[in-house]
DNA sequence: CGTCAATAGTTGATTTTTAAAATAAATATT
DNA sequence: AATATTTATTTTAAAAATCAACTATTGACG
């Protein structure tokens, strides 16, 4: 690892945070307005769809949300009350649960995909070239891979 | 604004996220260990410290920090029971208040301070080169100069 | 001036999130 | 097999965030 304390380095933590930021909220703004939805279900429903299992596990869930365990069980409890999803008994093994995508879901899905990209193309997406993208996927994902 | 919705692109945006998410959560985690203190707190006095004036508007602080106006009446409230900041009028007009930090509030910033960016440096930083570091300033102030 | 709209921020009621304890099943230990 | 440990999730009680309604100041226009 290195240690020399460079301004860039500390610039682009900066810009890091900022773009991060503006990015998500207007995201979270549009999605909200256009759909009624947190940005959350979203990332969840995605997940379970595109996801090689018809289901994933609450612990799995709570991986790739920003909420607690906890958080992911209320989360999991409304999107259920919604029709979105079902929590389904793992099979083999009767401990934990797989919260799988219904139909409703996947329709929903497929009438918030096409808004939500548009959206984060206009403001982040299409401000990046396609070499930058190469770079900034490489950077990203030994961020990810050297994870605590 | 480019439309090839490219493979690329999408991959990036994922392992931005996911890098983003991790390493929000892990020194989330980590500054409330070690200081009991919300990222969000961290941020504002940050700011406040860093910034030419001294002080700031909530609203400018809304814009900041991932709240709505009134989660940031209540955030600067429990911050002011905390000793961080006051609040205090601002002058020439009568509406509107400014955040200004205390002596014990700069005190704690010198506490937290190194130990919080010894951690973004571990998690983050230290995986990025310099030359990284350059691309990524310029790509993410790209970004943030066409905010929405 | 007087009214109407805009801006800045707070408050009350409700929802969401959390931390910590509880439950409950699988695994290891004696 | 009985007991303890770990793993996966839920529940309860408390904290934090939100929405909508409200107070108060400022500005604009007749």
């Amino acid at each position: 690892m290195v240690t020399t304390n460079t301004t860039i380095h500390m610039q682009m933590w900066r810009s890091f945070l900022g773009a991060h930021f503006s990015v998500v909220k207007y995201l979270e703004r549009r999605m909200r307005e256009q759909h009624g939805l947190p940005l959350a279900c979203w990332d969840i429903m995605q997940q379970l769809a595109d996801g090689p299992k018809q289901g994933l596990r609450m612990s799995e869930l709570a991986n790739s949300v920003l909420l607690t365990r906890s958080g992911i069980t209320r989360l999991v409890d409304r999107m259920i009350e919604a029709g979105l999803i079902v929590r389904e008994p793992c099979p083999g093994g009767r401990r934990g649960y797989y919260a799988v995508i219904t139909q409703k879901g996947l329709d929903t899905i497929g009438n918030v995909g096409p808004d939500h990209s548009r959206d984060a193309w206009e403001v982040f997406l299409g401000h990046i070239s396609e070499e930058e993208a190469v770079m900034l996927e490489k950077v990203f994902s030994r961020v990810l891979a050297a994870e605590k």
